[in-house]
Order: C-alpha cells, then structure tokens, then sequence
DNA sequence: TGACAAAGTGTTATGTTATCACATATCTAT
DNA sequence: ATAGATATGTGATAACATAACACTTTGTCA
C-alpha cells in the first residue's frame, strides 16, 4: 500500500479540507475567496497547489466545468488513471466512477481507432437518481 | 431522410465554411478573427451563430477545448444525440466515434448508477496514429 | 396595408477561468 | 556560509463567455 503523502506547500492542507466539506465542485476562484483569510490573494497560488494536489491523486479537476472536487478516498496513482466523473447538474454531486465496464469500452476504443489515449479524466453531466426524482 | 436545413443568419453560413476548411478545432476568437472582413466585431456575434449551428447539428463544440469544428457529414438529430469526439493533442485531428460500443458502455454506465444522462458531446483527447508513430 | 410580434443584429461592458513573467523568499546539501 | 533548487507573492494579461439594451429586419394576420 503506497502511503498518501501530502505534498508541500502552504495552501495545500487548507485547500484539501476546503474541498473535502463542499459537497459541489468549486472553482479556483471559489477556493481562493474561500482562503482570503488565510492570506490567499491571487489565482496563481491556488492553481500551483492544485496542481500539486492533482498530481498526488488527491483532487480531481472536473475538466468541463473547470472546477475541482477532493478525491473519494479511492486510491489513484501518480500516474493517473483514467477517471470517469458523473455530475449531477442538478445538486452538484460528483460521482467517481470505478467501475470496469467504462474502462473495457475504453479500450475497445484504442483498438479501433488506434488512438494513444493517456489517462486523463473525463466528465460526463446528468441528473443523479434524487433529483432525477425530484423532477418528476 | 430529414434535409439538412441551414438555420438563418449573417455568419451562419461563413462559418460553417470556414469551419469545413480547417483542418483543426477553431476557437470562437478565431473564427471571430477570420470573419473580420466580413463585418463580424464582437465574440456574440460568433456564439449566437455557433449556438444556432450546433443546434442544427452542423457543427459540434469541443466541450474541454472550448473549440468547435464542422460536422463530419453524419447526421445528427435536432436533439443531439451521445457523442463521443477523439481528439488528437498533437496535430489537431478530430474524430467523430459513431460506434455501439460506447454507446453500449454509456447504457450499462446508467444502467448502474441510476444516473439520468442526456446526450452531450464527450471529449477524449489522445494521439492519432500517424502522430503516434512521428514520437517513436 | 398597416400594425404588432418575433427574430435577428450591433455594441458596450463585464464576468470567469487561466497563465506568464519576474521578483523575492525559503529550504537543503555541502 | 553559500549555491542551487524549490516555493511564494504579485501584477498584468490572455483566453473564453455572457448580460444587457438599443435598434433593425422579417414574418404574420386581421
């Protein structure tokens, strides 16, 4: 078992905990509002430790709706996986899913595409089953 | 066979040419830019009739890449169908998936997760094979 | 045909997301 | 102590997108 090291870097452990309590995507610009008390002043700091953050698998960017969310507790390598995100348009929540069958079709698609597809995360939107019930 | 009906507007149909004649995903700055001869002035101008364009399933936007190419000829119904977009990050190439496969792993993905899943464009970005062999 | 509604267009201003560039500070190994 | 690497602060700006409002054109129907 790999240990979940947290990188350094002055915003990251306050960014992490931000992220863990919302239960909707933030933004950049929502986390740094969110850390002005904490000496947050600029996009750049956000977006460094982000990043770092993104690299240790701990946040996932939701790369449509450029926003982030804090990661499932789901271990991910450093070397990313392929990640499939549903979001609820409706509530927010964020879905990861681990689940083969996204993973199978994947590879059916390299196979005949013949497409290199690095591991990247992938967004896909709809209603969650609550609010797909609330609609009705 | 439903025809394929141009909607109306002063940029609908320069765009969608110029659009055709790239060989890669145009942002609507750009397109903006290549249509200044013709009077265009200001980015609304451009997402009104983009807007218009996709509506008719003539042109499809690269949800990641905030870029947008012409339709590859497929017809796309009014309500616009799942569809999945390969997109090569080194020369720009983009290949519209129209496959069972995918749509079947989309199927078992609602199928599990109870998620309500409206059709939407998803971008996969990758290397197409020509590109693949230039890095070798 | 005249009048009204609907659709389309022009334009300014602003909102939102992301990075560059460069200066300064801090850490770490020798 | 100091040199190199890494981290941080900060202003400017790039890139993408929409709000709002005024005005014009087109459609339609009594």
């Amino acid at each position: 078992m790999t240990e979940q090291q947290l990188p350094k870097g002055k915003f990251i452990a306050s960014i992490l905990s931000f992220l863990s309590q919302q239960e909707k995507p933030q933004s950049a610009y929502d986390i740094l509002d969110a850390l002005r008390d904490e000496g947050a002043k600029a996009p750049m700091q956000i977006y460094r430790a982000l990043a770092k953050l993104e690299q240790a698998g701990l946040v996932h960017k939701l790369p449509k709706s450029n926003s982030w969310i804090a990661c499932d507790g789901h271990h991910h390598d450093e070397v990313q996986e392929m990640l499939l995100l549903l979001s609820c348009q409706s509530c927010g929540a964020v879905e990861e899913v681990h689940d083969t069958t996204f993973q199978q079709a994947i590879s059916a698609l390299i196979e005949k595409t013949r497409y290199d597809l690095p591991a990247q995360t992938i967004e896909v939107d709809g209603l969650c089953l609550p609010c797909k019930k609330d609609v009705t």
